[in-house]
DNA sequence: CAGTTGACAGTCC
DNA sequence: GGGACTGCCAACT
């Protein structure tokens, strides 16, 4: 490695990732963010990229406090957020029929969409 | 160095 | 209201 990663005074302390967790990390109890918004915050407007960092690092950070821009929960992982977002009280909006299934839940948005300085 | 993949977003039908 | 296509950015092979 001859120097995969030269430190330089003008680069960010932080790689990519590594802003993510800490805009992730300073998410509320009880609120929630969209990729997007995320990106956003990072200047960039990747919300995949984000994606990647809460599938790699993201076993570091409140995950589920993350969420789609339809107000939906990471895929594959419905039923871990939901059972965050009801410890946590987040505001959740579920179909009027008690047929729909747990998993088939949906974000408020509007109520639980933090918005960032 | 280029191609492919991926916890997405926005717009059109 | 829901489904399909395209665009974007970062990490991996």
């Amino acid at each position: 490695m001859t120097g995969r990663r030269m430190p330089s005074a003008g680069e960010p302390p932080l790689d990519f990732g590594g802003a993510v967790l800490l805009i992730v990390d300073a998410i509320p109890r009880g609120r929630v963010m969209t990729y997007g918004d995320v990106a956003a915050e990072l200047g960039s407007r990747g919300a995949r990229a984000v994606g990647h960092v809460m599938a790699t690092e993201g076993s570091s950070v409140p995950w589920w406090r993350v969420v789609r821009a339809d107000g939906r929960p990471p895929a594959g992982h419905e039923a871990e957020a939901l059972a965050h977002y009801r410890a946590e009280a987040t505001p959740l909006r579920r179909g009027g029929g008690v047929d729909h299934a747990e998993l088939d839940y949906r974000l408020d948005l509007a109520a639980a969409r933090h918005l960032p300085a």
